[in-house]
RNA sequence: GCACCCAUAGCUCAACGGAUUAGAGCAUCUGACUACGGAUCAGAAGGUUAGAGGUUCGAAUCCUCUUGGGUGCGCCA
């Protein structure tokens, strides 16, 4: 990789040329802002001279005087206020594009560093209705551990369902009282979800109107919904004693959602390692608060037992901490553990979570790709693994919201929310109906397979190449578009290599001659060349868009070569070396788009 | 009230402290249809990067303040 070559030889110069680098400071070369002036820059000297205090185009040219290149660089050139150029040579653009052809890998380095990596992504929860919000988890987090499998880390992904918790007080009451099994033999989730919300809406005791006012109901009615709650609170307590019967119910919900889950998840060709619900690690939480509490970690406080601050923390650093509304005093804001009930809350099942993946699975990093409205609760249980001597690395990867047309959140319990799967559903009937206007002699299956193809792809597509944070506005026609820049564009440049093989006559060899003489020809070679370090670049701050940026402009380089040169109407060198720009260029859309959790197909 | 996140073209979004023009897509307008697959290409137009200060040789990017929005803040997950 060109960029990680010219640093360590650029790193090497400093030292030839008796510069002395402070520690802490770092000599890099990165891809060229401005491609009129080369194809890889480094602003070392510029940021360097002003530490020094010396003049940084001298320092530049002392340092040029000393690089050692000529092997990748036909120019180095200082310019400016004290740049360094590198131009890349033809000869090694050539062996790049000949490493493209025989390397399973594409160039892309693997870390030296490998580590074992715990990514928790998806967790939808039973019976309650996963909503667009969930494909921002999914996509984000089986796009990252895609990428950490692939530069050589040991990747675990673990779907964390939300597969006990209050909500099956309703459940239980619900499946006994209004289940429609028909109805849930046909689609469980649905039937699920139905149950639940009428149930829910039933133990409403205040309307909410358009502008989110609170109303309260008249007396009947919240005295009907309060005998409802208590019966909901019943079947839940028996549940969680173990009654045979809610036990036998519970059990059924679990997995009739799984068995579907797992068809969503096989359609989007995601996979999980494991898929260790909440209800797992319920044997672990009374242990755990009883140590929590011994080691002085939690503490009792209202009859709960909590964990706060340990003092050991400005109060504005610390996730234990905030201001009081109207004192403006620091009071505590504690992580509950055990409620006075007796019962346990996420905060403890996480723990016990973290805990396991720990100690079973030896993880040095987990990831948590859960939405930026959960920060306060990471921090917090981030720094109680902190203080219970956990030493495994934890990020949580947010993301924004996903926001109604009017540009506010998507409400669960208020109910018409977008689901999912009809998000899924639309966008391959959509890309469907895109397919049967082609008319490219596929059969009705194969028609099928590019729909989902394409459909699941635009939809994946809309996600990644946004950046996680942002929060974006729900619109059916970006999400499902099928022009500009998304996912058919990127596999139509694909279809196009494949396209070539197709037509091409007689056998091809993999390994002519090759000389890289027009434009467009150079234009490609060097942006397939950057596939390694986007790749590399994805996971230091967890920005899948990156990728798919790059998979964008290659994909365009890629259109733009294919309008300017002849491939199979060209001759000798020039067919041979454009024939493998072609091949590289499929590899690396076939493999970038894969790292996404795109598929490719060969026709469209 | 306090904390975290956000504000870039009409719309939806990019941009690694760097180079007289801050990039794409959509929408609008011009071209290329004997096309190696037109789900394409070439081009035009569109911006005081919310506002004001500061650091720097150099700021959309870092710091401070202001404005506007989002989210969270004791027994839901």
């Amino acid at each position: 990789m060109y960029r990680s070559l010219l640093t360590s030889r650029l790193q090497s110069a400093f030292a030839a040329a008796q510069i002395e680098v402070p520690a802490g400071f770092d000599v890099t070369v990165v891809l060229a802002a401005d491609t009129r002036y080369g194809d890889y820059q480094s602003n070392a000297a510029m940021t360097l001279a002003k530490q020094l205090k010396t003049n940084p185009r001298t320092l530049a040219q002392s340092v040029a005087d000393q690089l050692q290149v000529a092997d990748l660089c036909e120019k180095i050139s200082v310019d400016g206020p004290g740049f360094l150029n590198f131009t890349i040579s033809k000869d090694a653009l050539a062996n790049k594009l000949g490493e493209l052809l025989t390397d399973d890998h594409l160039g892309v380095p693997r870390v030296e560093l490998a580590k074992t990596i715990v990514v928790d992504f998806s967790a939808p929860n039973i019976a309650k209705p996963m909503h667009v919000g969930h494909i921002r988890s999914t996509f984000i987090g089986d796009c990252l551990a895609r990428v950490s499998r692939f530069v050589g880390h040991k990747v675990i992904t673990d779907n964390h369902i939300g597969d006990w918790g209050t909500q099956f007080g309703m459940i239980l009451h619900g499946w006994k009282t209004t289940l429609d099994h028909d109805a849930l033999s046909r689609d469980a989730i649905h039937e699920l979800v139905r149950v639940y919300k009428s149930i829910n809406a039933a133990c409403a005791t205040t309307r909410k109107d358009a502008d989110g006012n609170e109303t309260p109901l008249p007396p009947d009615i919240v005295a009907k919904a309060e005998a409802l709650r208590e019966t909901c609170k019943d079947e839940l307590v028996r549940l969680q004693q173990g009654d045979a019967e809610n036990h036998e119910i519970w059990k059924s919900c679990v997995r009739l959602t799984i068995e579907q889950l797992d068809k969503v998840y096989a359609t989007l060709d995601i996979a999980f390692d494991h898929c260790l619900g909440e209800s797992f690690y319920n044997e672990a939480l009374a242990p755990l608060v009883t140590d929590l509490l011994k080691r002085g970690i939690a503490t009792h406080s209202d009859g709960a037992a909590v964990i706060m601050s340990d003092g050991t923390k400005p109060a504005e650093d610390d996730p234990f901490m905030m201001r009081h509304k109207t004192t403006k005093d620091w009071v505590a804001a504690p992580l509950i553990v055990q409620k006075s009930d007796g019962g346990f809350l996420y905060g403890t099942t996480d723990i016990a979570t973290l805990n396991h993946r720990v100690s079973e699975w030896k993880a040095d990093e987990i990831w948590y790709v859960v939405g930026s409205t959960q920060s306060l609760h990471f921090r917090q249980l981030f720094d109680t693994a902190l203080r219970m001597g956990h030493t495994v690395g934890l990020t949580h990867v947010a993301f924004g919201s996903i926001l109604g047309e009017d540009g506010k959140m998507f409400k669960t319990r208020s109910g018409e929310t977008v689901g999912l799967l009809e998000v899924i559903d639309e966008g391959i009937n959509r890309a469907r109906k895109a397919v049967e206007e082609k008319e490219q002699g596929l059969s009705d299956a194969e028609k099928d397979e590019v729909a989902r193809i394409i459909g699941g792809g635009s939809v994946k597509y809309a996600e990644l190449s946004q950046h996680r944070l942002t929060d974006y506005k729900f619109n059916w026609d970006k999400m499902l578009s099928l022009q500009g820049n998304t996912a058919p564009y990127l596999i139509n440049a694909y279809v196009r290599t494949r396209s070539i093989f197709r037509k091409l006559d007689g056998d091809w060899n993999l390994a002519g001659d090759v000389a890289i003489t027009e434009p467009a020809e150079r234009a490609l070679v060097m942006k397939l060349a950057q596939f390694a370090e986007t790749t590399h670049d994805v996971l230091p701050d967890f920005r899948p868009n990156l990728l798919a940026q790059y998979l964008y402009e290659l994909a365009t380089t890629y259109h733009s070569f294919y309008e300017a040169c002849p491939v199979l109407r060209a001759e000798g060198t020039s067919r041979e070396t454009r024939l493998a720009l072609c091949e590289a260029t499929s590899r690396v859309l076939k493999t970038g788009l894969g790292l996404l959790g795109i598929k490719t197909t060969e026709r469209m």
